[in-house]
DNA sequence: ACCTGAACACCGTTCAAGT
DNA sequence: ACCTGAACACCGTTCAAGT
């Protein structure tokens, strides 16, 4: 005798999603998850291997947002460093997922295609890979490092990212 | 009646360090813990409030350790930032506390020392701060992306640790 | 064909009882 | 004064039994 689905696996993952900033990764059990799309935990094992394939799913779906800002921006590393940094601000657990899980190496893909197209057009193609990770990882550290609440030496947050900023787009132009 | 202890606060955050090196936070368990120092879990609780505060030593002790590599450089940009990545590399899961958990606020202190000096020398003494973070960022950055496999299109990974060095070097020493 | 209660192993934590 | 077994609440996961 068939059964209809009383939830799915998009329902699923965002109440993952939604649980995460809710309350960190902890506070993502699947008893919760289950409670939130209104089933039992048990049957979450029919749309998820484990709850680390759903982290993953969470992770991969916080990566497909993330490169929805990017997107939105005018394709200038400023402007994608700025959305990036804004989506950390806005989603602070799903950009930690970001970089502690390893989602699908689909969508990091998609993630990105801006900041190589932007690095291409500053640097030209020769050094674009490496100086879109030049300017990735510093983006990166600078706001986990933000998230963390790191930044314990006083002074103005804005001023060290300014600077940070207009150091990189000078050390990319500057010539060799 | 008076009982001698039969283990140490030192050897508990010791053996936390262990544990968290070999297998990850997941198996930092007290019992783990207990086990290794020769006592049963309950035990754990005349040392240590719980197992955040326990996570907070095992960071506190990791961002001695890598305040140690730094202070064993020749106190270069250069050399703090090969020293940071060595340890990254050395000691992935530490290093990925340092990032997420909080030490007291005195140890970074201490860490950040070399760094600031390293930065004064370079910048002078009004920028100093913000070439610190400028450079730690990134540091910070590239190493948590490197340890979670985050780089992932191709391309050769010393080259673009190089290329970043040499950018951030000439980025602070070129001339407003 | 999905959903569930019951069960199991494991975890953090508490506490009264041992020595 | 520390250590322990037992207990409790909670978690992830499995599975036979329901519909």
């Amino acid at each position: 005798v068939p059964a209809p689905e009383r939830t799915s696996l998009v329902e699923v993952v965002a109440a993952g999603c939604d649980l995460l900033e809710e309350g960190g990764p902890a506070a993502l059990t699947m008893q919760a998850v289950a409670a939130r799309v209104g089933v039992r935990a048990p049957s979450l094992y029919k749309k998820v291997r484990d709850r680390d394939e759903l982290l993953a799913l969470v992770a991969a779906r916080a990566a497909e947002d993330a490169g929805g800002h990017l997107a939105a921006t005018d394709g200038t590393l400023a402007g994608l460093a700025r959305a990036y940094r804004a989506f950390g601000h806005e989603r602070p657990e799903a950009f930690r997922l970001l970089l502690s899980a390893r989602p699908d190496p689909e969508t990091p893909r998609r993630v990105a295609g801006p900041v190589l197209r932007a690095a291409e057009e500053l640097v030209g193609p020769d050094q674009a890979l490496e100086a879109a990770r030049f300017v990735t990882a510093w983006v990166t550290g600078f706001v986990s490092m933000e998230l963390a609440g790191a930044f314990r030496l006083g002074g103005d947050l804005e001023d060290a990212w300014a600077y940070g900023l207009e150091r990189i787009q000078r050390a990319l132009t500057a010539p060799a």
